[in-house]
DNA sequence: GTTTTGACGGTCT
DNA sequence: TAGACCGCCAAAA
């Protein structure tokens, strides 16, 4: 198998229930990767994919990846759609919609291994 | 093979 | 409390 990390990165966007959001540090620490910049960077290549990367947001629970959405204003509308509300391209009570990889998920499935 | 960039996070000032 | 800097790891040029 040796699933890259976006791979993983890739499976816990998708499991991420909805209505709920998460961050990308989140998600790299879930999967060990201790580095949020490479969560951003294999999601940028889920674009072609279904993967709901309108529901992971950075920290300050803003959207920052919506410019690289095929129209910004789709990220803030699916959230939406979801029943996310979203002001001023944030979102609203991120605190408590936000959601960790660890509280439903195991390392164990997703820890990566890759190293060829 | 080396350098630069990247949808970020945490800590220091 | 807010702003600035440095650090993480991998892929593309």
């Amino acid at each position: 198998m040796s699933k890259s990390y976006f791979e993983n990165v890739f499976e816990v966007t998708k499991r991420i229930p909805v209505g709920r959001v998460t961050n990308y540090g989140a998600i790299a620490d879930f999967l060990a990767l201790g580095s949020a910049r490479m969560v951003g960077w294999a999601l940028n290549k889920s674009k072609h994919l279904n993967i709901p990367a309108h529901r992971v947001v950075n920290r300050k629970g803003e959207l920052s990846g919506r410019n690289q959405f095929p129209h910004p204003q789709l990220m803030e509308q699916l959230l939406q759609s979801e029943g996310i509300e979203i002001v001023n391209n944030k979102v609203v009570d991120f605190k408590n919609l936000f959601w960790h990889p660890g509280w439903d998920l195991k390392q164990s499935d997703f820890i990566t291994k890759v190293k060829k």
